[in-house]
DNA sequence: AAATGACAACTACAAATGTAGTGACCATCG
DNA sequence: CGATGGTCACTACATTTGTAGTTGTCATTT
């Protein structure tokens, strides 16, 4: 499994289309994130080029010989290296920091809450 | 108080320096990121030129007659600023998923477990 | 066959970013 | 005074990103 490349914004958009659901043609793609992004096809189409590049994504041809894109990546491993990267910007790499700013920040309901509060208990004895 | 600028990777390690010690002089910021970042004193001057352009660095002559730079906007505001587009990129804006994330990712002490379960409770009756 | 339309490969082009180099000015050191 | 060293304003230049447009090929449709 390679080492998940850098993902800019845009790129971002089209790769969460990808893991929702693949394999999908260019203009499948384009339709999905049309009432989003209002990109033009060919932008989508120059996003995908660039993270086959990156290699992100891998392509095929289907069986009407059309090219379709899909994930090379995982997503939990993509969102694990962008939080890694922006733990390392904003907070020096400190988990806690991070989670005291946004446990702070955010308004939680007393379920969410809970929860938490129970995903903390256990990542300590694991 | 200004909405927080966008603030690039290299730019908010000038940031940093200034909100842990303002005012300072170019070569004094150059100085101080030397260790870590190994710039030429002429990066970091183009760095504070576009801080200040971007209104995130004022600036004054000091005694000496050279110029010093401060932070214009708080620390506090860029992070809660860079941590809502971050959210908002990868979580899809939504504080719960982001904390779960993290809460499985982090090697937490116990003590931090429980400080971050007393910061839980109290963002709820607030 | 000529026109149309999807698809793919290239090309375009400005703004932002990372990372400096150059030239000009001024004060200070010999 | 002439060389030296700090400061500053400009300029430079490759990459990455956002957002397309252009051209060439086929297959399909009149």
């Amino acid at each position: 499994m390679p080492t998940p490349p850098d993902i800019s914004d845009s790129e971002w958009s089209v790769m969460e289309a990808l893991w929702e659901r693949a394999p999908q043609t260019a203009s499948e793609i384009t339709k999905t994130l049309r009432p989003v992004t209002k990109w033009a096809e060919n932008t989508v189409r120059t996003l995908l080029t660039r993270l086959v590049e990156k290699g992100a994504l891998k392509t095929a041809e289907n069986d009407s010989g059309t090219r379709t894109y899909a994930p090379a990546v995982k997503r939990e491993a993509c969102v694990r290296a962008e939080g890694e990267s922006f733990m390392q910007r904003i907070f020096g790499g400190a988990a806690k920091p991070l989670l005291v700013h946004f446990a702070q920040n955010s308004k939680l309901t007393a379920e969410e809450v809970k929860e938490l509060k129970k995903l903390l208990d256990q990542s300590l004895n694991k």
